[in-house]
DNA sequence: AGGTCGTTGTAAAGGTTCGGTAAAGAAAAA
DNA sequence: TTTTTCTTTACCGAACCTTTACAACGACCT
């Protein structure tokens, strides 16, 4: 697979030798020299990652970072000065998934696009929005509506979302903790047994068959059975 | 979403330290001092990923990450002395995530937890679900079951934990101590039966066979016999 | 051999935690 | 407002972890 990257970089010749290096190495490099034409070439959509320099004339890595955060989630490995800890750690918070000290190293700056790639590639996950099917259930992302045969189940919108993720990781445990971040978006606190409502509620419109579809992993949490084809 | 954080460091001090101010970010921590317990935890517990330094008394940390590697693609951050950029090299090649340079900055460390999990919280399943098989017995860390010669095996979640410990150091004995750490997540006090309890009703589920699947070591702990196939 | 001591096996009892759910209350939507 | 949905409260039963008690076993000593 032919890799796009985009390079990031004001210092013309640093920036020509990583290019190079880049190439030689079998990936496709587009580059920029400052933050605003980076940040145009990123949102253009035809690269995989990008390589962004801290330190620019006119706009702020950080600030370039921050605006592209804002859009998608293209994966971003920084260029920071060696030693300055501050920004490499803003970086992150700011939702880098890399950085390099400078002066760099061009075979490690490989091996780390090469790492990110590989944990974007495993990572590749189905459309969310697509409709998912399991058993005799269907999920139709778009209309936020769960059908059973063919018949929509009257969910309210937290029960959708419970049922949604159960689905999403139909045949595994999904924790309580997780289960309720995921799905009701904040964090399970002692004694809150809204979820075991929810998950009770369900079960009542599922049709309370036996062994039950959301089954209970006492201590853990639920974990809804795949349906035997 | 509550990260469950595998840390493996033989350095007692460091490691508990990174342990503590792990526990206060909110990752859920679990240690392990040498590599060969580590290389079992991370197979065997549910953790979402794993702090691993090259420096071990055991195995070189990087023949753990092969090992892992081999069977999961669960994220590794490798812990290495710092300026040693071979093994740094080496590392991403064998497939690690990140590094941090030692000594490390622990929020430095947690920012690269962050970022690390952030970039694969989109795929929630990535590989809890490496299924471990053992003779006639088949462990689905996702469904947290157990299954013999394809039939669920009744475990409670005590039980669940304490045989899989077992298992994932098949063949060789586990120490009482250890067991009861990894498994109840408690030390191990005089007149403490529950472990034997356990172990009781696990060799009775197990069907109580002669000899024994799970052997007691007098002594010393307990250790289950991979049955010829 | 027999005796003592520490360890292990296990049945049964004890006690605690956890989950299911009805019903009431609070909050949000209509 | 009324209606719907979400959350809290409360009680119960079940699951299950732990303790207790006693029997059996092994190691070591005399």
């Amino acid at each position: 697979m032919q890799n796009r990257v985009l390079l990031i970089e004001d210092d013309d010749e640093l920036r020509e030798l990583l290019a190079r290096y880049l190439t030689n190495q079998g990936f496709t490099v587009r580059e920029a020299a400052n933050g605003r034409d980076g940040l145009a070439l990123a949102l253009g959509q035809d690269c995989d990652i990008v390589v962004l320099d801290i330190m620019l004339p006119d706009i702020n890595g950080l600030d370039v970072l921050r605006e592209l955060r804002g859009q998608t989630h293209l994966p971003v490995i920084l260029l920071t000065a060696r030693g300055d800890e501050t920004d490499r750690i803003v970086g992150f918070e700011v939702g880098a998934d890399d950085y390099i000290p400078k002066p760099c190293n061009p075979r490690e700056l490989v091996a780390r696009l090469q790492a990110l790639l590989r944990r974007i590639a495993w990572d590749q996950k189905s459309d969310v929005d697509a409709t998912r099917t399991y058993g005799d259930l269907r999920v139709e992302p778009g209309q936020r509506r769960i059908y059973q045969d063919d018949a929509p189940l009257e969910l309210t919108a937290t029960e959708y979302e419970v049922l949604q993720v159960l689905l999403a990781h139909a045949g595994s445990v999904v924790r309580k903790t997780d289960l309720m971040q995921w799905a009701l978006g904040r964090r399970l606190e002692a004694y809150d047994r809204t979820l075991d409502m929810h998950i009770s509620n369900l079960r009542k419109k599922l049709g309370n068959d036996d062994p039950p579809r959301i089954e209970t992993v006492r201590g853990l949490g639920y974990s809804y059975r795949v349906p035997a084809v």
